[in-house]
DNA sequence: ATGGTCGCGTTGCGA
């Protein structure tokens, strides 16, 4: 069967509930991984969830900060989350679908200002987390063949993932060490990056734009922080994406856009 | 070169 599953930093998902709801009426993933809820779990909007068609919940959240949740059609097998560097932070969720497929939704460290571990903690732990990453990688590539990792990774890994590659080289987000760090992490498992995977490496490609720009259509300043991977067993299963840049420019937006990807599993 | 805008939960912090 297609499966979609879409992927979302939502920027605080009470405020922008109308908006999910929006975006599930109109293209019907049937998975919803979301980061940044900035909720507890006991204020997450289920109800809105469940009434627009979304009943399993699986929610990891904490107050003011972070958080994660995925809202499906399809029923889990399993729910389980990470406690990554060892921080207690909410930014990871696993599920496990009925075809034994596992779904990792992540929201990595943004990691601060200032691309240096040595004077930046937030840096230290984005590197930290990436580092663990890459072991969980390599512990689990033997044992699992089917599996999707989605996210806010924070990390715009090509040249056309942001909007200069040479103004950003020392902007957080874009640093070699930083997408050094995520192509060892992506090959750990030989994760198939699903959305270059239909668009040219040439072709700039955005998730993200800062809600700084005075225009941020026109200026298009955009990076590409929001990702979908998948196993190499799955590859061939691979139908479509779409990054829905038009949500952007909704009411009230987040400074992220929803990433697509439909196979067939 | 600088500062620009958000959300949460209080007026600072993280993005």
């Amino acid at each position: 069967m297609a499966i979609t599953i879409a992927t979302w930093n939502i920027n605080s998902v009470r405020l922008r509930i109308g908006i999910v709801e929006q975006f599930l009426a109109g293209h019907a993933p049937d998975i919803l991984c979301l980061q940044e809820i900035k909720t507890i779990e006991d204020a997450f909007p289920r109800n809105a969830l469940i009434e627009a068609g979304y009943p399993h919940l699986a929610i990891a959240g904490q107050k003011g900060y972070h958080g994660v949740a995925i809202a499906s059609k399809i029923p889990f097998k399993t729910v389980e989350k990470d406690d990554w560097c060892a921080m207690g932070d909410a930014r990871h969720l696993r599920v496990r679908l009925e075809n034994d497929v596992l779904l990792d939704n992540f929201y990595i460290p943004a990691g601060g200002d200032e691309p240096d571990p040595a004077v930046n903690p937030k840096f230290d732990h984005k590197l930290k987390f990436l580092r663990e990453m890459v072991q969980w990688g390599e512990a689990r590539r033997a044992q699992t063949k089917r599996a999707v990792v989605v996210g806010d990774f924070n990390v715009a890994p090509l040249e056309h993932d942001v909007w200069s590659h040479k103004k950003l080289l020392d902007v957080v987000s874009h640093t070699p060490i930083e997408t050094d760090l995520l192509a060892e992490v992506q090959a750990a498992h030989d994760w198939v990056d699903a959305v270059r995977h239909f668009v040219p490496a040439t072709e700039k490609l955005y998730s993200w734009w800062s809600y700084r720009a005075a225009d941020w259509a026109a200026a298009d300043k955009g990076r590409r922080l929001d990702h979908i991977w998948v196993t190499p067993d799955l590859k061939d299963g691979l139908v479509s994406t779409e990054i829905l840049r038009a949500a952007r420019g909704w009411d009230k937006p987040s400074d992220h856009v929803p990433v697509l990807l439909t196979l067939e599993v």
